[in-house]
DNA sequence: GATGAATGAGACTTCATTCAT
DNA sequence: AATGAATGAAGTCTCATTCAT
């Protein structure tokens, strides 16, 4: 099904998707959204209530993507390390991939719209969410292979450096090469193994 | 001094870090920021060349007295593990209780306005710059102490965790206290030694 | 015959009427009248032309009907004095019990829409209507009962008071009763009687 | 003082009654009045919060010059009849000198807007407001005058003719000259005397 | 005939910037 | 130097109307 024949609102979505990481929330006009999905203002406001409600419906397309992602990347057999290496690899090379999305999300959470949610489910310190498959290691298969740290500092440890890098890799400084990611997830482990 | 006497730009300055921290660049009309310096519109004008530049000055001031703070704090009679821990440890207790710095700077680096900079000082990635203390110290005492693992790698797993826990503490998700900042450091130091 | 049978028309015109007299013209989108018919939009453009048309339509049916009460409670057995009270009190009646003809009217006649037709047949000083049931008693079996006033002058003191009182009514400020009709139509009389 | 040198929020206010009463408030964009007043679109919101604050400051002004109006016409030495017919010939010949004051009246009772006054004070029912010559009157000097009958029934035989006979002189069909004005004041009279 | 998605003109409002005082 | 009233471009959103299905 060629992009034409898409859902309206799923064209304005991804349209929407790119201005806002290209432009930011405050320099993508509605009337810019329009013509970047190919569609009339007063259509966006048939899809969605206000620019607002557009915003937060973009979030909750990527959150899902994102969680959808890691979720399937997890391996039940794997040991406690090799998931976590996993994981980390997992995320990172997503986010590296996608960096629309990524850029989305730092805004997203850096704003007003997103602080009620605080943190995304994967980027978040929400500790009692088990469906979240780091939190889920931390709570499980890893028990005494960690030093005895809050959870917090575990996450902190964990996607501390991941944000830091990906940032660093949109802005140019850094290549962001499997080599360097495997690095990572691996250093990222040492900061918390006991 | 009282305030009352200084600069006029710097109240200006002062009166733009807070308002933009609460409230964000696009929430703060200059005729705000005009308010709450006890100024007229019109002389903001005089003092910065548009709103944009003052973005920017507020910036510079913020970097500059961060970098003090952190530049200050190095002792370099220390050891490698412990001025690292040193360092750390300041940066963190600086922006915990500077929560106005630490978020006008978060805002400032995801907007349009700091992509030119991409990352402070201290917080980045600009390693021919020695001046920093921590690209001084990853670049010569530490030597043969630390995994063999590029700088920017040393930099993420020292700045991203404290980053994000940052952020949980703005949140009220985590409680940034003395253990807390002293756990994070000590396993800063452990993702990144030999 | 049930109201799912009526004419598409006049479902359309009923639903309006609500609408506007609830909300006014303005808050009465054309969406929301459709929605509340139970039409689609496009379905009330192929009965009238524009929303204009149907606020002209909706006038219409709600004067007729209003004409049709009054010239029907009009009984020429009476005395002149008789009969006058008698239709002032049906036509206070009947707005009464049908505050959303009233409201539509006071609405229509206040707005650029019924700026044309100036006042309503019954409402007005159409002096040469004779077909206007309280004109027709003014011009013939009271001669000689009434003081030497214009016309304009004995419809002033007929539907003034009346449309004053109605108002209060709507707004809560008085209560209408039988008691009241009688006494408000009785001091009409006393205004114009020899 | 010419109009020139005149405050601008008068300017403003004088603009948007003749808008507004020549338009309706639905077709009196702001920036029209804006033109009207010979000012910038913006300036209008420098003195009044939004449309609908400028709608009720018109009010205010209106309804504060027919109050000082009618108030200043009450003569405590006259008798109680010749009284209320100066009373009712003042309003009326008030209102029908100053027509866009009357039209803006009518659209503001009959529109959300006013909803909330109800009445004005001088076209009202409210009864407890001794402050309004015409309830002050009817509640002392004409005690042993009049029928006894409700005060709201005085009122609308007051009112609602004065009104009533004010449309149709802005419509054209009546031409309301001292001759009616003074009819009409006995005939109100007539009505609710003893 | 009926439908309702799509359109885009136009309304309200904000706010960075200017400039006469 | 300081002031703040004035400006108007630009943004968000509504809704009457059209037209392909």
């Amino acid at each position: 099904m060629s992009i034409a024949h898409k859902n309206k609102s799923d064209v304005i979505l991804y349209a929407a998707l790119k201005q806002f990481s290209e432009n930011g929330f405050h320099s993508s006009p509605v009337s810019q959204l329009a013509t970047r999905s190919g569609v009339a203002v007063g259509s966006i406001y048939r899809y969605f209530d206000d620019k607002e409600a557009l915003i937060h419906a973009v979030f909750s397309m990527v959150d899902d993507t994102l969680q959808k992602t890691i979720t399937e990347s997890a391996d039940p057999t794997l040991s406690g390390r090799d998931e976590f290496i996993q994981l980390v690899t997992s995320l990172t090379e997503y986010l590296n991939k996608h960096p629309q999305e990524f850029k989305f999300l730092e805004q997203y959470y850096s704003s007003p719209y997103g602080s009620d949610k605080k943190h995304a489910k994967f980027l978040s310190d929400d500790s009692v969410d088990l469906s979240n498959p780091f939190v889920n290691l931390f709570s499980g298969k890893t028990k005494g292979m960690l030093k005895d740290l809050p959870l917090s500092l575990y996450l902190a440890m964990t996607f501390g450096p991941i944000i830091f890098l990906l940032r660093d890799s949109l802005s140019g400084l850094v290549t962001l090469d499997d080599c360097l990611i495997q690095q990572t997830a691996e250093a990222c482990w040492n900061a918390i193994k006991a």
